[in-house]
RNA sequence: GCCGGGGUGGCGGAAUGGCAGACGCACCUGACUCAAAAUCAGGCGAUCGCAAGGUCGUGCGGGUUCGAAUCCCGCCCCCGGUACCA
């Protein structure tokens, strides 16, 4: 650019890329953000975000969850409190190990030199993360503390080890389920078909908290949060019943059956029994004419049961194995069928079928011709007239028909009534059955905490004695190009001698979910150095539960439920005696590729914000994310617009900078609006200055952070309109332009430091940087107008607009209104019926008859 | 199917019973400039009208209300989760 007379040039232009390093550095050398977790003298304020996997997909999708809960905690600080604002990387779990498998290498180098960046580009968005607090799981300063929890739960009898089918591949061993491909299921690396091998694997009871976690007590949690964790849970009340089996020629009879219902009072209308396909009396009661039949069947729900998960709706199949059952509560014999809609793994794997009060009953009754018993009827409905669907409501005057000496009872009577007789016989006892089913914490896999247990051919399962831990993992690793746990055939890691014989053993090779990382690091954040516990218990008693956690609404009822027990078996192990970790939990959306899909190398369509950086600086980014939407949204990434938060921000630069400058491109500039006086001007720059302090912290406390910028970016706009005006520079300015970059400086953290280092400088008072002032106060009488704008409508539209005083009492506003040349004219003679005035004179409606107006006149 | 979220200008969105479209993008016009860019100012839902102004308009159909994007009933579509839970 050349040098001409025009004025504007020789004021210095908005650099971010020039200014933004040194505030970074600057932040960094005063330790802004390293938080004094032992300083009482403030109110504390845990703030935590969803901590991210060092994916090495990094894009802005990083940022869009971050910034505006960055911004939260230098808003947090300016208000006073002792802001802790941790970060860590959930660094094991699948991506490390593919891309190692894929290029050679150790997942470990893999995973750091994606943290290193992902640290870097955390700096450069200006990020005020406590870094001295940092937690890596992948360290086995981290993961020896799962080993240590892993045995204390399992001393407190809260894991135990069972056996449970995985996704087996015959090349790679045991996959993910995202790693099983297509309807054939098969593998994605090799294709090979997928099949479901048993394997003795390592739970936790997350049952034994079902109830608890049904509970929110003290928590401020999303309504659809709480209701998606309540319907993963599943509680239903009802009852297990006993069916002895039948005698047969082919078997003695005398099993038994149990089944769970929600509906004991439907027993009498059980014709037929369902078990599971994989049910462990299948095998024993089937007729031999009919176990070719059946195994056929059995064969084919293996596959099924995942291949058609998406027909809920598709033909009921099964087939009878050839065996009765006898109802216990009238001796009946009904016919026992398997088929892939009940399932093993619920309630006990058998169901009594009452097809006439259950609709997947009654379609498996019609598709066989099974008979239909109605025994639940409304007053006054033939109780023996068939039915052409399963009638399930419960209506007020329902009664039981069909059902011998309960006959005449209500749904809820006869509930009661039968399972109380068959107790008696100890055929039936009230059960709770939960959908939710204990945590399955083993993983064939090599990146990932090893499980701290040794088995003995002597003395069985012996846990790893506490001086041994961490149980490390191996530093050099050899997958042979195949996803095969590599620690099976690694002699240095599984040959050990026995903790109690000192005989030879053999090392567990499971390792744990990354689940179980994500249930308890935000405590760690509070002492990660601490070598010899896993949490700091005055630390955790002072600063948990988190304040506020941030995070994507995916993680609803895997992470956020096992943080909740994790909570709670931790508490139960002497740990702590806080039982909920989250406080406050507030979702953010998603920001997808430009295509609409989630953001990934291998779609293409990752935004990288190191590029839009260095175009437009960090704080414009942040600025523009915050701008887009509302937060919970999200939405396709698009940079459109991105040029109109950073105008924004030239204009607020050249608001501080250059005050008294004027538009040769405009000719009002310099003059105040035609008619008003330097009184009215100074008047309206302060109550604009104070409406929108007042409504921006409403804003920043309600994470409505769009319409935040959008309120920032109208008082620019206002004091643009004065900007070389006689006004601009005096108090009331000068008032504007600091409360101005104060509720900025949360959002774009390093143009108002910037701004407000010039200004200190220029006013000759010494360096203080924004981020430690204080957030401003509104001083509500500025908010204050003399007059105000009331609609009026006539029927409902819109009619006029009338000025009026601010007070101005509601006769007075009623005789400007009617007095108003657009409103007669409007009524065109007609008399109001009625006058409102809606929100206290806020609006003026006039409601006049519709048709003729000769009549009233 | 069930559960949850949503449907508003050309686009992102604002308004949660009271002025529909704040703020921004794109676009148009003007100023500045030799010119372009940048910048500044103005315009910008549809439709009828020279204008003043009118009419219509928040997925569709009904309803409640003086007044509905907002509340209620029925339906359609999109996104996320889940998968026959007895």
């Amino acid at each position: 650019m050349t040098e001409t007379t025009d004025s504007r040039i020789r004021v210095e232009r908005y650099d971010p890329i020039a200014i933004e390093p040194r505030w970074q550095a600057r932040w960094g050398e005063l330790g802004l953000h390293d938080t004094d977790l032992d300083d009482t003298s403030k109110p504390k304020y845990y703030l935590l975000t969803m901590y991210p996997y060092p994916s090495g997909d990094l894009h802005i999708g990083h940022w869009y969850i971050v910034t505006p809960s960055d911004a939260l905690a230098r808003y947090r600080r300016m208000h006073g409190y002792n802001v802790f604002f941790p970060i860590g990387f959930d660094a094991f779990g699948l991506p490390a190990e593919n891309a190692a498998i894929r290029n050679g290498g150790h997942p470990f180098t893999w995973t750091m030199s994606n943290i290193e960046n992902m640290r870097r580009q955390f700096k450069t968005m200006g990020a005020t993360f406590a870094w001295k607090n940092e937690v890596v799981t992948a360290d086995p300063s981290y993961y020896r503390w799962n080993q240590w929890l892993f045995l204390q739960f399992l001393k407190a009898g809260l894991a135990y080890r069972a056996t449970s089918a995985v996704d087996w591949c015959p090349n790679d061993g045991t996959l993910a389920r995202e790693q099983v491909e297509g309807t054939d299921r098969h593998c994605w690396r090799c294709g090979a078909l997928v099949e479901k091998r048993d394997l003795a694997q390592w739970f936790l009871k997350t049952t034994a908290y079902a109830d608890e976690l049904l509970r929110f007590d003290g928590i401020d949690w999303p309504e659809p949060i709480r209701i998606q964790q309540t319907n993963w849970i599943g509680r239903s009340e009802g009852a297990e019943i006993d069916f002895a089996v039948a005698a047969d020629d082919h078997q003695p009879g005398g099993d038994t059956l149990r089944v769970f219902t929600t509906r004991p009072d439907t027993l009498f209308g059980a014709t037929f029994m369902v078990l599971a396909p994989e049910h462990p009396l299948v095998e024993r009661l089937t007729d031999p004419a009919h176990l070719a039949e059946v195994a056929a069947y059995i064969a084919q729900a293996r596959r099924r049961t995942e291949i058609d998960r998406l027909s809920t709706d598709r033909e009921k199949t099964g087939v009878a194995i050839g065996a009765s059952a006898i109802n216990p509560v009238n001796g009946e014999r009904i016919p026992i069928f398997i088929a892939d809609y009940v399932l093993s793994g619920y309630g006990t794997g058998a169901i009594m079928a009452v097809p006439a009060h259950d609709e997947r009953d009654f379609a498996f009754a019609t598709t066989f011709g099974l008979p239909i018993r109605r025994v639940i009827a409304a007053e006054g409905v033939d109780a023996v007239a068939p039915l052409d669907m399963a009638y399930i409501a419960h209506a007020a005057g329902d009664r039981l028909v069909n059902s011998g000496p309960f006959d005449g009872l209500s749904a809820a009577e006869g509930n009661a009534a039968i399972v109380a007789l068959l107790a008696e016989t100890g055929a039936a006892e009230p059960k709770v059955t939960y959908r939710l089913h204990d945590w399955l914490i083993s993983r064939q896999r090599y990146w990932g905490t090893p499980i701290p247990v040794i088995h003995c051919p002597t003395d069985g399962i012996v846990p790893v004695p506490d001086e041994q831990l961490p149980v490390r993992l191996p530093e050099t690793v050899d997958y042979r190009g195949s996803g095969e746990n590599p620690l099976d055939r690694d002699a240095a890691f599984l040959d050990v001698t026995c903790p109690v014989c000192d005989g030879p053993a053999r090392r567990e090779t499971d390792t744990l979910d990354t689940f179980i990382d994500s249930s308890w690091y935000w405590f760690r954040y509070l002492s990660p150095h601490d070598d010899d516990a896993p949490v700091d218990g005055p630390m955790v008693a002072r600063w948990t539960p988190v304040d506020q956690y941030t995070g994507g609404a995916e993680h609803a009822v895997m992470h956020l439920m096992y943080s909740r027990f994790f909570t709670k078996a931790m508490a139960d192990i002497g740990l702590m005696t806080e039982r909920e970790p989250f406080k406050r939990l507030f979702n953010q959306g998603q920001i997808l590729g430009a295509d609409g899909e989630r953001m990934s190398k291998s779609r293409g369509n990752v935004q990288d914000p190191d590029e839009l950086v260095q175009r437009y600086g960090a704080d414009t980014v942040r600025l523009f994310l915050m701008f887009m939407g509302p937060w919970d949204q999200g939405g396709p990434w698009s940079p459109t617009g991105i040029g109109g938060v950073h105008r924004f921000l030239n204009r607020v630069w050249t608001l501080v900078i250059d005050a008294h400058g004027r538009e040769p491109g405009d000719p009002e500039s310099g003059s105040l609006p035609a008619g008003e006086s330097e009184t009215v001007a100074r008047a309206t720059i302060r109550g604009a200055a104070h409406r929108t302090l007042r409504d921006v912290s409403l804003d920043y406390d309600a994470f409505r952070f769009n319409t935040m910028v959008a309120k920032l970016m109208e008082l620019a706009n206002t004091l643009f309109r004065y900007r070389g005006t006689s006004v601009a520079g005096g108090p009331e300015w000068d008032e504007a332009i600091r409360l101005l970059l104060l509720m900025l400086a949360p959002a774009a953290p390093h143009v108002t430091d910037e701004l407000w280092s010039r200004r200190l400088s220029a006013a000759g008072a010494p360096w203080a940087s924004i981020h430690t002032q204080s957030w401003p106060a509104v001083d509500v009488a500025a908010t204050a107008e003399a007059t105000r704008e009331v609609p009026v409508q006539i029927n409902g539209k819109l009619r006029d607009k009338v000025t009026v005083a601010t007070d101005v009492d509601a006769a007075t506003l009623e005789a400007v209104v009617l007095a108003s040349p657009k409103v007669v004219a409007a009524l065109a003679g007609r008399t109001p019926l009625r006058v409102i005035h809606a929100g206290g004179g806020k609006l003026v409606n006039i409601v006049v008859r519709d048709g003729s107006s000769l009549e009233i006149a």
